[in-house]
DNA sequence: ATGTCC
């Protein structure tokens, strides 16, 4: 027998993960003289058919799963609308019409209700990085995104921007024993938190193999445009943190749901894939029904998955205040890579998807990180309906990774770097500010959206190397 | 973004 994956086998319609394991054991053990295609065929006719094998000794079992628990049929077929539903775009003039392709297409699916395109959107698998979907009772994984959970984390730290050129050292030396990037590797010291003890990993079959990397990688970071950065914030009068109107130092973090989340949104993006069949070109828009079981498990999972990277802000930001000697006097996060529940104004209930956008409700304080060398900006939101009470997750890029990589140097960046005044540990030229668009123009598009209060300074920058 | 193919 050839090896039977189970991808061969979500591609007849196996999805269930039980039913999958139950096959995958029958045949390793008892169809050693068939070959992949026989087992295939059988399996497809056990599929079609399952009470005409419930006879026979070993097709009986996956027969009576399959009865049991994955019957009608395994998938639906959808066509697109005829008519898009509305969609506003943000900072159109400096957005690729390849990304405004993909947005008009989600607004095209039959479980659309509006989108909203953010000034920092650029092409994405599915739904545009920046791009904003409101479904009715339907939540499709590629327009979450492979990060679930990816957000931002900023304290603000009970002491003057002083405290940045007096302890730059320190500071260092906390970002190199206290952060860690990369795929490989953790922390040296063992994380904890409440989030390991979610009853979810041991609810959802899948998720059992995958909590102990969750627990190596608990308060680490990406990789990517992922940051941890100490610098200075300056605050507007009256905002609504309540704070004084000066420069404080902060602790600004970006990074996502690590090897967890990853898992998580391959795993559901396949099930979408072989349940719901669109067009060719729509295809990466699958979705699941909300009332469905895998709906239901996605859900649990993507939260899961969000409170998993939020626990890792966490650690990052304890870690370096603990080993650092210094007091939080707030903290502002959110999500930019998730879906919420929302109500519209018209009363309709509705999913509301945010791949790379920020919520901006009406008085809900939210992060937009420019470069390494760039200004990120404390918003508050206005709660605009159009832009499905989004803004920007970022400046967004300007440049591919490998265009990046072709139009700058090491020795190039550096002196970029030591112009700003910014001292980066780690980092490529992919990440270097010219790869992204200009922070202030992309913040002067979403003015209707979102109002500044306060403006942070890169000073001492970790990410990433290679 | 990511145990970049269970």
């Amino acid at each position: 027998m050839g090896n039977l994956r189970t991808k061969d086998l979500s591609k007849i319609g196996y999805h269930n993960d039980q039913l999958r394991s139950l096959v995958i054991g029958i045949a390793s053990k008892n169809y050693k003289h068939h070959s992949k295609q026989q087992l295939l065929d059988l399996l497809v006719q056990i599929k079609n058919d399952p009470e005409s094998f419930l006879g026979d000794e070993l097709a009986g079992k996956i027969a009576e799963k399959v009865i049991g628990k994955v019957a009608g049929p395994s998938f639906k077929t959808y066509d697109l609308m005829d008519e898009a539903s509305p969609c506003k775009i943000y900072g159109g003039k400096h957005i690729e019409s390849s990304a405004k392709k993909q947005m008009e297409l989600a607004t095209l699916l039959p479980v659309s209700v509006q989108g909203a395109l953010m000034p920092d959107a650029h092409m994405g698998f599915g739904l545009p990085i920046g791009g904003v979907l409101a479904t009715h009772n339907a939540v499709i994984p590629y327009a979450v995104g492979m990060d679930i959970g990816c957000r931002m984390a900023l304290t603000i730290i009970d002491e003057t921007d002083g405290f940045l050129r007096r302890s730059e050292y320190q500071i260092k030396q906390a970002l190199k024993n206290w952060t860690h990037f990369g795929m490989e590797g953790s922390l040296e010291v063992r994380q904890e938190h409440e989030v390991l003890d979610s009853p979810v990993f041991g609810q959802i079959p899948f998720l059992k193999p995958l909590r102990g990397k969750a627990v190596k990688q608990l308060g680490t970071s990406g990789g990517g445009n992922h940051f941890v950065e100490f610098g200075e914030i300056e605050l507007a009068e009256n905002n609504s943190l309540g704070l004084p109107a000066k420069k404080y130092t902060a602790l600004l973090s970006h990074s996502g749901s690590r090897g967890l989340g990853a898992a998580i949104a391959k795993h559901y993006t396949q099930v979408a894939i072989n349940t719901c069949k669109l067009p060719r070109h729509a295809q990466q828009l699958a979705w699941l029904d909300m009332d469905s079981e895998a709906g239901q498990e996605y859900w649990l999972t993507m939260t899961l998955a969000g409170d998993y990277a939020r626990a890792c802000h966490q650690r990052i930001h304890a870690n370096l205040l603990k080993a650092l000697g210094l007091k939080a006097l707030r903290v502002v996060e959110n999500h930019h890579n998730f879906a919420w529940k929302d109500t519209l104004a018209d009363g309709r209930q509705v999913i509301i998807h945010r791949k790379g956008a920020t919520p901006a409700h009406q008085g809900e304080l939210g992060i937009i990180p420019g470069s390494m060398t760039t200004p990120a900006y404390l918003v508050m939101g206005k709660g605009i309906e159009g832009a499905l009470y989004s803004a920007s997750h970022g400046a967004g890029r300007a440049m591919s990774r490998q265009k990046a990589k072709d139009s700058m140097t090491v020795s190039a960046m550096k002196k970029m770097l030591s112009a700003a005044g910014v001292k980066l540990i780690g980092g490529t030229v992919e990440e270097n500010p010219q790869a992204y668009k200009d922070i202030e123009t992309v913040i002067e598009a979403q003015h209707a959206l979102v109002d500044i209060q306060g403006k942070f300074l890169p000073r001492i920058v970790r990410m990433n190397k290679e």
